[in-house]
DNA sequence: CAATTAAACGGACTTTACCCCGCTTATATT
DNA sequence: AATATAAGCGGGGTAAAGTCCGTTTAATTG
């Protein structure tokens, strides 16, 4: 007896040669992004370049849109850890406000420099749920949000609304071609965003 | 001499047998998705059944997203109709405050009727540049903002800004799935748009 | 009306994501 | 160590988007 009961939830412990496919298929991955761009990434080069089978990609991954899921995550661990614990404003310590304009700037930083794999983390129009990177963002605004107060009657549907307008932009529509050229649009977007935070605060006590 | 120079950028007006072909491939293209959902148009299948070649249907929308932001357009029509000469505050003749939100509700409800075409509509993370639809209301937004003076230092990045969070929701994450259950997203984004806009507003004269 | 030409047409072909399922292997159990 | 089994693996097969290019045709011109 006394045998270790897995509660039902959670999944077996990842099987070690799992393991060891993810990591090379990641790796190899980023080899090819390097060389050849985001495009190039196609799951019967990437297998084959892996030495692995096509259908391990896809069980590893589900979809293509999946491995740059996975790529943006290993990224956004990092970031994740600044937010969590590092010094403010990005980190805990200052107020709700400076700490939104903040996670803005260098959210949009992030994007700029990863866009095409933030891009590629998409499936035809997320219709599989958000990325990731997106949850990340969401679940920090509720948050911050919750913790302003505000005279806020629906505080969830403004961190959707936020993190669609900090994102959206860059991931979406407008980031390069109509309106945006691409070289300023960082700085711009960062800006805008400030005033957005400001102006949304503005008169505030909190 | 004296033949009509066309204007080197005017396209040399569309052909009888395109305008047939597009108005049917449209049409036919409407049935289907009341038949069989968004996902029943295949490029194969509705070429076959408006009884053209596949090479047709690719030369007349350029994507099959194209397809859907042609269908989209339509509709957006009608819209638009109302917005440029309707009754305020929709149309013309109400403060820009209550134009946007009211616009915003009114574009909720479209979107909703009509999500899976627009997210059809959208190429893999709206890469190919803003749906048409978009753009409506972009343009729209920037008008506005314009007119609303505010102090805003950029009202281009607002317009851009703005248009994400009302849209990026629903054509986006979040739609269904993660968050908002479909049935009430509908006036609950509809609420949070007004207290965004009228947040944004606080305190100015306009 | 005949000639001219740019545009449109069709459908075979290519590419790629994703599925299926019989075989193999890591791991837990005794 | 032997056995059992859930997980993982491989790679051929399918479906659908998008391309190519030789053929056809609507519009224009003289």
């Amino acid at each position: 007896m006394d045998r270790p009961v897995v509660p039902l939830g959670r999944p077996r412990a990842e099987r070690a040669d799992a393991k060891r496919n993810r990591l090379r298929l990641l790796a190899v991955a980023r080899e090819m992004i390097a060389e050849g761009g985001v495009g190039s990434v196609t799951m019967d080069a990437l297998a084959e370049r892996a030495g692995l089978g096509k259908g391990t990609v896809f069980r590893r991954f589900g979809t293509r849109a999946g491995i740059f899921k996975a790529l943006l995550e290993e990224e956004a661990h990092r970031f994740q850890e600044q937010v969590l614990n590092g010094p403010p404003p990005l980190g805990p310590g200052a107020r709700a406000e400076a700490r939104l304009v903040a996670y803005g700037r260098a959210r949009i930083d992030f994007l700029i420099d990863n866009l095409d794999v933030a891009r590629a983390a998409t499936d035809r129009g997320f219709v599989a749920g958000p990325p990731a990177a997106v949850d990340m963002t969401l679940t920090h605004f509720r948050v911050l949000l919750r913790e302003a107060g505000l005279g806020l009657r629906d505080p969830e549907i403004l961190a959707v609304q936020l993190a669609a307008a900090l994102e959206g932009p860059l991931l979406g529509y407008q980031a390069q071609g109509a309106g945006l050229p691409a070289p300023e649009a960082g700085p711009r977007l960062a800006d805008g965003w400030r005033d957005l935070v400001e102006r949304l605060f503005r008169g505030e006590p909190n």
